[in-house]
DNA sequence: GTGTATTATGTGACTAAGTTACCGAATCAA
DNA sequence: TTGATTCGGTAACTTAGTCACATAATACAC
């Protein structure tokens, strides 16, 4: 499939585009491959074009000075990359990290065509607008569960919902990464899978942690 | 001043819409005063209209279950409430409250009347791309410093700005409504406080706080 | 004014979470 | 195979949040 039906299936609100200005997002814009790991946005940066995401993912976090982390959000196939958009409209550094997560492929329009083309569309507006409005209200779930969630809750919930995205009772994941995904420190989340294992909720390994009853984790995370 | 004149002044977006569809929108929009203490948006409820602030102001907070605040942002004149113009666009339940702290006045825009004048208008979308985005910076902040920051340096900066805000050095404040803000709990605030007041920073009273040394606060907060 | 209700604050004891400072075990790369 | 790196475990301690009160200041009713 060429990029432009791609673009048109993934972004619908670029369907309602002239032809001609189509066109000239394909001409000038460009596609690109990153591995997984590369950073696309640092905290006050400032990024040249707005990118699309094509295929892969994004993940886009906070990190603190004594280098702790916690994820906002994701962003993958038919988002676009606010960190990267926003920080344009307002002038501010966007305070955020953008991470390729896995293998990404991005369409980069230049910030010039951009203007020139999308910024007068009413349909892309308003895909801009439900995009903020979703990681607005994606972020406040995150600050709610935060400052008004125990931490075993959240680790509970957290590991049945990656359990359940994946299909498999099996996760492949570090102490740290859960800790980076829930904004605490590794020594809580080991202290806590440590206890769900005594409890004889898990099967903990390396690299892996087991489910061995989601009901009791179900219970505990309400 | 008339109506029209101030909500202009107050929204720059408008003065770019055709003579009609201003008028329109006075004529079908209404006025409307608001006490402090009212209740604009509870969690889940769903707003007839699009309302613009034009004197007063609203705070936007998260309630926990256990009954603990956390005051997310504040609008004022020549805001627009987000909670109710950005449940409409998605549907979803807005999950914040949003309550008047200083009477208010409001202008109400029938969803109909919206949808008709304002929807295909390009100034507003950006108006509102970029409340959307302030909003989404805000809570951000209010995240990182939540996750990250100690909670005597998030109360020591508090102090500073609110006394420098109000040009004053004594505050007209409970500890109640400090832990609101801060999202903690209101012990933990009252302890701070008498650590604070017995390090010669602070002086006591009820409903009252008075700086002696907001150097102190300040290398405190950094 | 006096008593009573309400609101605001103070505090101790306890639990939860975050920090510091290690250790050793598993894995990787040369 | 060996040295480095990543990952997990753990103890001791600090900071924060919760629970259960006591006490103090103010409002108000009479």
């Amino acid at each position: 499939m060429d990029t432009l039906t791609r673009l048109r299936t993934l972004f619908p609100a670029l369907q309602t585009l002239e032809e001609s200005a189509q066109r000239t997002l394909i001409e000038q814009g460009s596609l690109a491959r990153r591995p997984a790991g590369t950073v696309l946005m640092r905290q006050g940066e400032v990024c040249p074009h707005v990118p699309l995401v094509l295929s892969g993912a994004l993940r886009v976090y906070k990190l603190s000075p004594g280098g702790r982390e916690m994820t906002l959000y994701r962003a993958g196939a038919g988002d676009t990359c606010l960190v990267s958009v926003a920080c344009r409209l307002t002038g501010d550094d966007f305070p955020a990290i953008a991470q390729v997560e896995e293998a990404a492929e991005l369409f980069f329009i230049p910030y010039a065509v951009y203007s020139r083309v999308l910024d007068s569309h009413i349909p892309w507006k308003d895909f801009l607008i439900a995009t903020l409005y979703k990681r607005f209200s994606e972020s406040l779930q995150v600050l709610e569960s935060v400052t008004f969630d125990r931490v075993d809750r959240r680790l509970a919930a957290w590991l049945l919902n990656r359990s359940e995205a994946q299909g498999k009772a099996t996760l492949s994941v570090t102490h740290e990464q859960i800790a980076a995904e829930l904004g605490t420190a590794r020594e809580v989340i080991s202290r806590m899978l440590g206890e769900m294992r005594h409890q004889g909720w898990l099967e903990l390994g390396r690299r892996r942690v087991r489910i061995l009853d989601p009901e009791a984790l179900r219970e505990l995370s309400e």
